[in-house]
RNA sequence: AGAUCCGUAGCUCAGCCUGGUUAGAGCACUACACUGAUAAUGUAGGGGUCAGCAGUUCAAAUCUGCUCGGGUCUACCA
């Protein structure tokens, strides 16, 4: 006896999937799935190293999910697919994390605890959850190396990072420069913008606002604004007018730093005559002529000049002159404040100036922008462009400089909660409006950010930094940015590209602890520094300092080198310049994020004998074959993080892209569309989940519910569809299956039955399989799993399970072990062993499992897993589309005439005589003649009859065919189809003939093509009648004493099978059957004796005139009857 | 504030790129049927201002613009 298929009693997930985790790991199944392909072409992928400080949340599921769908479908394609897993180890987040655990701040690093102590901890911390990550991993069925990753603080991985740092350096890529940064005058510190964004940092304040006049010089330039004031000067004024631009401020303290006006090019600025509110004096003034309602009442306008006195209310106003913002450049204008200490020689450039740029908006203000690069971004970067040098007239503790007169030494802000503290800002503005400098002062509220560990307001200071120039190679990347196929392409191209367009230099400076040191050593005076590209080159220096320098210097690390890349190890070593002089280490760390985007390279290593030979790729040997990366997936937040990162390194070190796809996928959400946080008590437990519904159902849901990028509404109803819906339907099939199989010992060991040999359903499912396979491998190929998986879904629910297994079930049970039966197995078999490769990427345990069960008695495979053989490939002989369009009219008609029995309420049981089909052409009649015999026992009816408009009985409808015939008609569009609507019987009937029907149309004729509209039948008088597009069907209901006998019959098999099932006879057993007491019926019983008994398995089917208190009464058709079954004997 | 994605039935989503006249599925609900796949299945029904407004067009869920709502990223700036 043949092995049997494994029965179940009920569909688990989980258990099967645990039985499954075992085997693969017995079988060490991942690592043969990369070995089988040594040789192969590989398949690169990064993966994207996660934080293992912290739990691990559902929506880690979900990338995972992608990652793991797209290896394992590259490798059932034949492809190598190596998957290294990393861990992300540095950064903010941990060492926030371990000061919090601790207690401590920043401010104790150092003091209270030790830089040794502290980054012990971090060391710690970083992979504390590491199990939990790998459990997870493991469960969800993550295929990915795990014994062998890259961990960013190893040393093997600083160095290489080093080596990327001088190389970077070497090319001048690297540079110290200032950069306005958050800071934080109260802690004492700059903030990231990561602490920029804890909540509750904005806080809406009120604070003290100024619009200040800046006094414009009279020169060339600004002659123009002169020329216009000296026009209208009134008599009564006999000395020069005065010209002043207006700016605003939130931030009166930065004026003394003040350097500049900036303006917008193409903002439209006008020159406006008036009186200063505050001193009454006659002024004109610059502003943008968008906002002059903020400032002058229209009443105003071309007021009374001469009867101006102190007490007007209303002032007046005149606009006198008009320009672009273009025009107003250059101007230059006389210093706001100055006092000893601001200088223009102070600062450095050639300050006073209008300067133009397009940050400046007209929705504030007055469109023109007090700029002090001292303390603003885009004023920094304006100040740069123009060369007009830079002020810090603040200090880092927050207060004014020496040299600031009466402001000297105040602080800017109450930093020190001084209970008596005096608001500079005010006294600035005052000073202002008594020196006929300020137009208006009031309180204005705004949101700005506040430090979140002292409460106080952040400003923004220039702080030291080294950067990346990335924006030396921006078009570079812009260029390269257009190879990579993004998913969706809309990230790529918007969010990415803009961002690349928008780019600035990449500020790697830290000032932390636990983080990749910056391998940079200066000189005091800063003349000389040295990048350091690797222990080797590092520890040679190290001696050679030691040598140089004597005395203490390095003791610690003369001998065995040194042994931490960390702090606070690093910057004990000091190094020395060619003349002689110590050098120490810049004290920053860089930017995590240069840790993983550096992984393509670092999570190999250097090989020490490539870095002799002086190679440009000095890493360990896999690495010529896995850079770049053909695909990675992470979350879209990592846009401007680890995708961005990757690409600039890729373009600055090695001039390629660093992956050619990338799919980024959206957030997870709760149901009802809010954010899932720990605060609000919506997460979503993956453990829990994937062990109460099954990580497949739960892949299989994540996947196949929304495009992977779209944001998803996470239910646990939704997986509980999928398993019961997909999973329940294919697990059902497979038991059906089984069942049969099983009873017939089917284990495909006879020759495959050629499809022409094979029933039209069986070429059809086939068919309809092959189409299936083309179809998946092109959406996966395109990074279009949920399609995939949707086109998967549908084959099985509608195609398999409601159509081909419903239509089939007898030709499994019926009958010897034939010919018909075994193309029936075989035909099914091939079908689900299919689907289970279909399937394998996003479902692996399920499609492992159902693999396993079928291979294990056929034998097909040597393979013992489905991840190890090869994914399905679509035969084009297989497939028929003429055949596939006919099934699906097969489909139709039948869901037509049940819907018609389901009106008159005759039910499927009771066989009714004839449908009538009518047809539109010879092509249609054909394609329905090959399914009539579907379509009949489908419905339970005995003949289909074919009506062509010879037999005069079917009444046409015409409509026009709007996309054909729109086209050549456009406007005349309406009335044409009115006219159609028009057509009687007659035209229809010529117009198909003749193939086009000539009318007049606004006398003009208008030649009507066949293929311009669309002729569909509409009725058949007298019949019950129902359509769906151009199909038609009509059912004959009249039911003859001779159907209804047949009826009676084929519900008496109905009735003893129920009675077979109840008694718990097995499939094959034959029975006896008695029948007593039948009434009407026994006409029936007699009349279809042998189909009754063929039918229900029985040897004997006796009509007896009384029977025994044990015999059953049951009723057929409202006809009582007593029936009496047993087995029978074997003879 | 800017960029971007999303908004279609009670819920989850197709359809939109390439405009075409009854806007589709599944779930849920209601009724009926089926009963040798049965903790399964089928049929039918109700349920839609395709977020709103304007435009282009003979024709708009579909193309364009604006507005509103939600998400994300970037920024917070005078």
């Amino acid at each position: 006896m043949a092995a049997k298929y494994r029965e179940f009693q009920q569909l688990n997930l989980p258990s099967i999937e645990t039985e499954i985790l075992a085997k693969w790991t017995e079988h060490q199944a991942f690592e043969h799935s990369v070995s089988i392909r040594e040789g192969a072409t590989p398949f690169v992928f990064y993966e994207g190293p996660p934080s293992a400080n912290g739990m691990p949340g559902i929506h880690h599921v979900i990338s995972r999910t992608l990652k793991d769908l797209v290896c394992r479908y590259k490798t059932m394609q034949g492809y190598q697919v190596k998957r290294k897993g990393g861990w992300d180890t540095h950064g903010l987040p941990i060492e926030l994390g371990v000061e919090k655990e601790l207690g401590i701040t920043k401010e104790d690093i150092g003091k209270t605890i030790s830089v040794e102590e502290y980054n012990q901890k971090c060391r710690e911390a970083v992979l504390r959850f590491k199990d939990k990550w790998d459990d997870l991993t493991n469960k969800m069925g993550y295929w990915v190396d795990l014994n062998d990753p890259y961990i960013t603080f190893q040393n093997e991985y600083i160095e290489t990072l080093w080596w990327l740092l001088k190389r970077l350096h070497e090319k001048g890529l690297l540079y110290k420069s200032v950069s306005i940064q958050p800071y934080s005058p109260a802690a004492g510190t700059g903030l990231s913008s990561h602490e920029l964004n804890q909540p509750g940092t904005y806080k809406d304040v009120k604070d003290t606002s100024a619009v200040a006049m800046f006094k414009v010089i009279e020169n060339s330039e600004s002659q123009f604004l002169f020329d216009a004031a000296n026009q209208t000067s009134t008599g009564s004024d006999q000395s020069s007018p005065e010209v002043f631009f207006l700016a605003w401020t939130t931030t009166p303290w930065t004026l003394p730093s003040n350097l500049g006006l900036t303006v917008g090019p193409n903002i439209d600025y006008v020159l406006v005559k008036t009186f200063n509110p505050y001193t009454h004096l006659p002024v004109n003034v610059v502003l943008a002529k968008s906002l002059l309602g903020k400032y002058f009442k229209p009443e105003g306008e071309n007021g009374d000049f001469e009867g101006y006195t102190a007490e007007t209310k209303l002032l007046p106003w005149e606009i006198i002159a008009e320009c672009k913002g273009k025009t107003l450049e250059h101007c230059r204008y006389e210093q706001l404040l100055p006092y000893e200490a601001n200088s223009a020689e102070k600062a450095g450039g050639d300050p006073f100036r209008v300067l133009c740029d397009t940050f400046v908006t007209t929705e504030d203000g007055t469109g023109i922008v007090h700029t002090a690069p001292a303390f603003g971004a885009d004023d920094y970067k304006v100040g740069k462009k123009y060369g007009i040098g830079i002020l810090t007239m603040v200090d880092r503790e927050g207060k004014f400089v020496d040299g600031l007169g009466e402001f000297s030494n105040r602080y800017v802000k109450n930093y020190k909660d001084d209970a008596n503290y005096v608001d500079v800002n005010i006294d600035i503005s005052v000073k202002l409006k008594k020196e006929n400098r300020a137009f208006k002062v009031e309180k204005y509220e705004h949101s700005y950010p506040h430090c979140w560990r002292t409460d106080k307001p952040v400003l923004y200071y220039p702080l030291d930094a080294w950067f990346i120039r990335t924006t030396a190679i921006k078009d570079r990347m812009v260029e390269l940015n257009r190879t990579i196929n993004w998913k969706p392409k809309a990230t790529g191209e918007g969010r990415f590209g803009n961002w690349l367009e928008n780019m600035v230099d990449w500020n790697l400076s830290r000032s932390r602890y636990w983080g990749t040191p910056l391998p940079i050593w200066r000189t005091a005076d800063g003349a000389e520094e040295k990048c350091i590209g690797s222990i080797e080159e590092l520890n040679s220096e190290i001696r050679k300092a030691g040598e140089v320098l004597g005395g203490e210097v390095n003791k610690n690390y003369l001998h065995n080198g040194i042994l931490d890349l960390h702090k606070p190890y690093v910057d004990e070593v000091v190094l020395v310049s060619s003349k002689g002089e110590p050098m120490h280490r810049e004290p920053d760390l860089i930017d995590v994020w240069f840790d993983s985007g550096a992984m393509p390279y670092a999570q190999w290593g250097l090989d020490q004998e490539k870095l002799k030979a002086g190679s440009d790729k000095p890493f360990n040997a896999p690495f010529d074959q896995n850079f770049p990366a053909d695909f990675i997936c992470e979350g879209v937040d990592q846009t401007r993080g680890w995708f961005y990162t990757l690409h600039a390194l890729g373009a600055l070190l090695f001039d390629s892209v660093a992956y050619k796809t990338v799919v980024s996928n959206g957030l997870v959400l709760d149901k009802n569309g809010n954010k899932m946080s720990k605060r609000l008590g919506n997460v979503v437990d993956p453990f829990r989940t994937i062990e109460t519904y099954g990580a497949d159902a739960t892949r299989w849901y994540l996947i196949t519910n929304a495009s992977p990028w779209d944001s998803l509404k996470f239910d646990l109803e939704g997986i509980k569809e999928v398993q019961r819906k997909f999973f329940g339907t294919l697990y059902n099939t497979y038991q059906f299956f089984a069942l049969y199989a099983n009873v017939d010992g089917f284990a495909f060991r006879e020759a495959y039955i050629p499809l022409s040999e094979r029933p039209e359903i069986d070429r059809w499912i086939l068919s309809s399989l092959n189409t299936l396979v083309k179809d998946v491998t092109v959406a996966f190929d395109d990074y279009e799993p949920t399609i995939a998986g949707r086109l998967v879904e549908d084959f099985v629910d509608e195609h398999l399970s409601n159509w081909y297994v419903r239509l089939c079930r007898r030709r499994f049970w019926k009958g010897d072990y034939s010919a018909d039966k075994i193309a029936a197995y075989q035909t099914l078999y091939e079908c689900l062993e299919t689907i289970t490769r279909l399937i394998a990427p996003v479902s692996p345990f399920f499609a492992d499992w159902l693999f396993g069960n079928l291979n294990a008695v056929t034998g097909r495979y040597a393979e013992t897993s489905v991840h190890h053989v090869l994914y399905p490939v679509a035969d084009g002989t297989k497939m028929d589309p003429a055949l596939e369009e006919r099934m699906q009219l097969a489909q139709d008609a039948s869901s037509l005439v049940l819907g018609l029995r389901k009106k008159v309420n005759i039910k499927v049981r009771q066989p009714l005589q004839r449908i009538l089909i009518p047809v539109l052409n010879p092509a249609m009649r054909e394609q329905l003649e090959k399914v009539a015999d579907l379509v009949k026992s489908e419905v339970n009816v005995k003949e289909v009859q074919y009506l062509t408009d010879a037999d005069g009985f079917i009444k046409k409808k015409i409509k026009p065919n709007f996309q054909a015939l729109g086209k050549r008609l456009g406007g005349k569009m309406k009335a044409v189809s009115a006219a159609i609507a028009e057509f009687d019987q007659e035209a229809i009937s010529k117009l198909e003939k003749e193939g086009s029907y000539s009318l007049e149309f606004d006398s003009e004729p208008l030649i009507l093509q066949i293929h311009e509209v669309e002729i569909t039948s509409e009725d058949i008088p007298g019949w019950m009648v129902s359509s769906k597009g151009a199909l038609t069907v009509a059912l004959d209901v009249t039911v003859t004493p001779e159907l209804e006998q047949e009826g009676n019959a084929r519900e008496l098999v109905n009735r003893i099978q129920k009675i077979r099932k109840d008694n718990g006879y097995e499939l094959t057993d034959r029975i006896l059957v008695k029948l007593a007491e039948a009434g009407n019926l026994a006409e029936s019983i007699r009349q279809f004796s042998s189909y009754i008994k063929a039918e229900v398995l029985a040897d004997g089917l006796e009509l007896v005139d009384t029977m025994g208190e044990e015999a059953m009464a049951i009723e057929v058709n409202e006809q009582s009857v007593k029936v009496w079954v047993e087995k029978a004997t074997r003879s």
